[in-house]
DNA sequence: TGTACATCAGTGAACGCGCGTTCACTGATGTAC
DNA sequence: TGTACATCAGTGAACGCGCGTTCACTGATGTAC
């Protein structure tokens, strides 16, 4: 499912050859995730990363071009995560029509939510694309490639609204989607199953219902 | 509007008394804002932020206690703005009743987007409010505010629903909203206005009618 | 209105520290015969 | 199955630079009489 091109950049120096390099290439991303949550964004170091993946800076060096082509593929590798969850449910749900995407759409979003939970550093690694400059197209290609995936499930599944119209509807309703993510990682005084359920209910109203309307019409 | 209490943060050393003090001190925001913009929040430094704005660093540190001080007076200031637009929003439209909201809603979210273009670096604060863990509570209190403010208001306007719904509802419905900011930024390829109409009719099916219906029934 | 003094606003120069990154090297793993 | 060699994976130690912050100070503004 992970498209290998979309997971690793090309500020990557070196492939991991053999499996011990693969092991520490995936032990860099995992500390610095959660590094990430520990120091934040700008007290992370590649030094740090290092001394707490019980390395040295140029074993760090051998795989990642710089600093940054470490934060990229750490995005990347949970952006193709989320990704993934989304194409598979796509793939699943959407031969059943408009009706089985509605009421599946709290699952979606709920591993949506697992999926980064279970990511070292998980939120953070989401915050930092967003805020540095450097990283922010990583997020913002990926989330455009998700749009084009999901839009083209949906006017499969439909008697074909308008492209336009259903790209930018979806668009924004995966922006809302999305910032649910991080309603479930601020608000912990409310249960997650709570605020899931809510913004399942907002989002049903706001992308499923119109669009079966604008197809029935 | 602007509560005090809420747009300087305790972080602050001391006050700027004298006019020219307060110059400085604003000064010193804009230009922090600016370079969040330019060169990202891991690469922004008090050293960098002086020279722009043309003093020395100890002209800094008089006001702000440390580097995240400027960061959250900078936070602050937006936030302030921002809330004081949908305060006095909420004011005018909210005595009027839930249908006077609802279309209103897109002036008072275009409103809030103009805040954000005009604040220097406006959008790049916001997300660094988000990914650095010092700060992050800045933006979290500020949210919280806002939901009890909007709550109350539709409470009032309405005939009293059920208050932790309401919460909860508006509280997402607001996240849901503030993240439209973010994608008028990012989306650049799409007329403001259409994403505006798009997120404002999605907040509406979403947020509005359903609290009406409820109200209603 | 002028002067003396107190307070406020900013400068010049430097500090120690940790940053990102690299050089020259050693040890571990795979491959050919 | 054993050995020789090539390649891969990582170490030790250090580099120059800019970071956040401070000390002791000078100049600007306000205030009392």
């Amino acid at each position: 499912m992970a498209d290998s091109s979309a997971v690793f950049s090309n500020a990557l120096r070196t492939m991991p050859k053999q499996g011990r390099a693969v092991q520490t290439y995936e032990r860099l991303l995992d500390v610095s995730g959660d590094l990430l949550a520990e120091v934040g964004i700008e007290r992370i170091s590649t030094n740090l990363i290092c001394a707490r993946a019980g390395m040295t800076p140029p074993a760090l060096y051998r795989y990642f071009k710089d600093k940054y082509a470490v934060l990229d593929a750490l995005g990347r590798r949970l952006l193709a995560r989320r990704g993934d969850i989304l194409t598979l449910w796509l793939a699943e749900v959407s031969p059943r029509g408009a009706q089985a995407m509605a009421e599946g759409l709290g699952d979606v979003l709920t591993a949506t939510w697992q999926a980064t939970l279970n990511e070292p550093g998980g939120i953070w690694i989401l915050r930092a694309l967003r805020a540095v400059p450097q990283l922010a197209h990583v997020r913002a290609e990926a989330y455009a490639e998700m749009t084009e995936i999901m839009a083209a499930a949906f006017a499969a599944s439909l008697n074909h609204p308008p492209r336009d119209d259903l790209w930018l509807r979806v668009r924004v309703a995966l922006e809302f989607a999305f910032s649910a993510d991080e309603l479930l990682f601020e608000e912990t005084r409310l249960p997650p199953e709570v605020i899931i359920a809510e913004a399942t209910d907002l989002l049903r109203r706001a992308l499923v219902e119109p669009i079966r309307q604008a197809a029935t019409a």
